[in-house]
RNA sequence: GCGCCCCUAGCUCAAUCUGGCAGAGCAACGGACUCUUAAUCCGCAGGUUGGGGGUUCAACUCCCCCGGGGCGCACCA
C-alpha cells in the first residue's frame, strides 16, 4: 500500500533541543543524530539550500536541507505550510546561530490541502477559531496553552481532592427527572423505553443518594446542561465539580473552596496573587465572608432581610427596575435586590452567606433562622464561581420544598423542581449531615487562564450549526 | 427573545463615511538564489463583496428581508 507512513520513530520532542544543545556554538555540529516529527510552519527554500520551521506538541526546531546531503532536497523545498514531516538528521547550529536539525531523511507524514497561510496574523475570525478549532490550534499558539492550562487544572483538582479522601464516581447523565438546580434542561427520548429523559443540569440529586449509602466523600466532574441563552459566560453544555462531604457544613466547605482555588491558583500560575482582565485578583486565604442581607445594606444604604416586609421589599425591588411578581415571597424578593443592587458591585473573592430558604429548595434550613439556608455562592471576578450549602437532609422539609416548587411549575416556571419521589425515598434512608460543592469548572479555567469568554477554555463551544 | 455592531480572495485587511473600473500583504502556483529567521527577487493566478430583493444611468457602498457571528440586556454556573 502507498500513502503516508504508519508510523513514525521520533527520538525527541523540539522543545527539548535548545536545552540539550545549549553549549553548541554557532556553526557547530553535535554529532548527534536526532528524529523530530511536526508540522511545517514556515519554508525557506534558498536555492540548494532550505530551511523550514517545525513545530510539535513542546515546541519549534528548525530543519535545515541541504542539495547534497538531504534525501529528495527537490520534494523537501517543496513543503507547504501545515505539511506534516518527519525528519531525521544532525543537530547542529547554523552560522547565524539557529539550532537545527540537519535533515539526511524525511518523510511526509501528512500533506495539507488546505492552509490558514497568514504567517504574521494567523487565524483572528472568532467564528472561524470556534467553528474550526483544528485550525486555531494550529496557528494560535495562546489556545493549545489555555487547552494545556485547563487539563493542568483539573489534573491537580482530581489530586487534592483524592489526597483529602475523596471518591470519584459517575453518575448518570440520563435523568428520568430534571433535579438539582433550577434550570431548564434539553429533553430526548429513548425508544426501548419509551420515555422522556433529560439530560442532567446538576448531578446532585444522585451523589447525595451515594452518600445515604455511605460514600462519605465523593465527587464527579462532569458535563451538565442547560437549555438557556449563550453569553460570554455561560455554555449550554459546562463541566461542574460537585463535591458532597458527609458530617460537614457549609463553614468547612468555605475553607475548602479558599484552599482549593487559591492552591490551584499558585500552582498554576506560581501565585496566588493573580492578574485578571487587567484587574488584580488576589486570591490568598481567607476570603471576606458576609451575609447577603449585610451587603445589600452596605451596597443600597438601608438595611433589607428575609424579615423586611414585603411592601419594603416590593417598592425597592420595583425601584430597582424589577417588576416584582406578585407571587414572590420576602425571600425571592431579597434575592432579586441582591441580585440587581448588589451583586455587579461585588467583585471578590467573596463569601456571599446565608441564602433565603424560599430561593433554596435543597438546603438544610439555618440553625439561626428558618427563613435562611445555611448556603453560599462564591463571588471571583465579579462572577459566581460556585455555590455550596449544608444539605437539606429532613426528608418531610424536602417534600415540602418540592411541592412549593411543583406549584411554582404549575404556575409557568419552567425553571422550577418537580417532586423526585426516588429521592425522597433516598432521603428516608438517611442522610447525615452533609455538605455540598458546586463549582464551575469552566468559568474557574478563565480566572486561571486570564480569558474572558468561555468559549475560550471549551474545546468546540456551542455554535448554530452551519448550513 | 430584544438592542447595537460586524461579514470583501484560502488567511489578515483596504475601498463603504461622501455610490463611479474591487485592491494589498501572506498563502498557493511557475521561476531565480548555498546560512535563512514573517528570507528576498521576478512572474502568474485568485472574487456571485454571506444570500436574496429594492432604489439608481451606476451598489462592496443606500434601503428591506434572510443567514451567520460579536457585544450588551434578561437567565444562570
Amino acid at each position: 500500500m502507498g500513502g503516508p507512513p504508519y508510523r513514525f520513530d521520533r527520538t525527541d520532542e523540539a522543545g527539548s533541543l535548545p536545552a540539550r544543545f545549549e553549549s553548541l556554538e554557532a556553526g557547530g555540529e553535535s554529532g548527534e543524530v536526532v528524529s523530530v516529527a511536526g508540522r511545517v510552519m514556515l519554508v525557506r527554500p534558498q536555492g540548494r539550500l532550505a530551511f523550514a520551521t517545525l513545530k510539535d506538541s513542546s515546541g519549534s526546531i528548525q530543519l535545515f536541507a541541504l542539495a547534497g546531503l538531504t534525501a529528495d532536497f527537490e520534494g523537501f523545498a517543496k513543503l507547504r505550510l501545515g505539511d506534516w514531516v518527519g525528519a531525521t538528521g544532525q543537530v547542529v547550529r547554523t552560522r547565524r546561530g539557529e539550532l537545527s536539525v540537519q535533515v539526511a531523511e524525511w518523510t511526509l507524514l501528512a500533506g495539507a490541502r488546505r492552509s490558514f497561510g497568514d504567517k504574521w496574523k494567523g487565524v483572528t475570525d472568532v467564528e472561524t477559531r470556534f467553528r474550526q478549532r483544528e485550525v486555531d490550534l494550529w496557528a494560535n499558539d495562546r489556545s493549545r496553552e489555555v487547552m494545556t492550562a485547563r487539563s493542568d487544572m483539573l489534573r491537580m483538582l482530581r489530586e487534592d481532592l483524592w489526597e483529602r479522601g475523596f471518591v470519584e464516581v459517575e453518575t448518570p447523565v440520563l435523568h428520568p427527572i430534571p433535579g438539582g438546580a433550577l434550570a431548564r434542561p434539553f429533553v430526548t427520548h429513548h425508544q426501548a423505553l419509551d420515555c422522556d429523559l433529560y439530560l442532567r443540569i446538576a448531578p446532585e440529586l444522585y451523589l447525595k443518594r451515594l452518600v445515604v449509602g455511605g460514600m462519605e466523600k465523593v465527587f464527579e466532574i462532569g458535563r451538565v446542561f442547560r437549555n438557556e441563552g449563550l453569553s460570554p459566560r455561560h455554555n449550554p453544555e459546562f463541566t461542574m465539580l460537585e463535591l458532597y462531604q458527609a458530617y460537614a457544613d457549609y463553614t468547612d466547605l468555605t475553607m475548602l473552596v479558599e484552599d482549593l482555588v487559591s492552591g490551584l491558583a499558585r500552582r498554576l500560575t506560581g501565585s496566588s496573587a493573580l492578574s485578571y482582565q487587567g484587574s488584580c485578583l488576589d486570591l490568598t486565604p481567607p476570603w471576606r465572608r458576609a451575609t447577603m442581607a449585610e451587603l445589600v445594606e452596605e451596597a443600597t444604604g438601608s438595611p433589607a432581610s428575609v424579615h423586611t416586609s414585603v411592601d419594603e421589599l416590593r417598592r425597592r425591588v420595583a425601584s430597582a427596575g424589577v417588576e416584582p411578581d406578585p407571587a414572590w415571597g420576602a425571600g425571592k424578593l431579597l434575592l432579586e435586590l441582591y441580585e440587581k443592587t448588589t451583586e455587579p458591585g461585588l467583585f471578590g473573592p467573596v463569601f456571599v452567606l446565608d441564602f433565603p430558604a424560599e430561593v433554596s429548595p435543597l438546603a438544610r434550613r439555618h440553625r439561626a433562622d428558618p427563613d435562611l439556608v445555611e448556603r453560599f455562592e462564591v463571588v471571583v471576578a465579579g462572577r459566581e464561581l460556585a455555590n455550596a450549602f449544608s444539605e437539606l437532609v429532613d426528608p418531610d422539609d424536602q417534600r415540602a420544598r418540592f411541592v412549593a416548587q411543583a406549584r411554582a411549575r404549575d404556575a409557568g416556571d419552567s425553571e422550577a423542581m418537580s417532586v423526585d419521589e426516588e429521592y425522597l425515598r433516598a432521603l428516608e434512608y438517611g442522610l447525615p449531615p452533609t455538605a455540598g460543592l458546586g463549582i464551575g469548572v469552566d468559568r474557574l479555567a478563565m480566572l486561571l487562564t486570564d480569558t474572558a469568554n468561555i468559549r475560550e477554555v471549551i474545546a468546540f463551544p456551542t455554535l448554530r450549526p452551519e448550513r
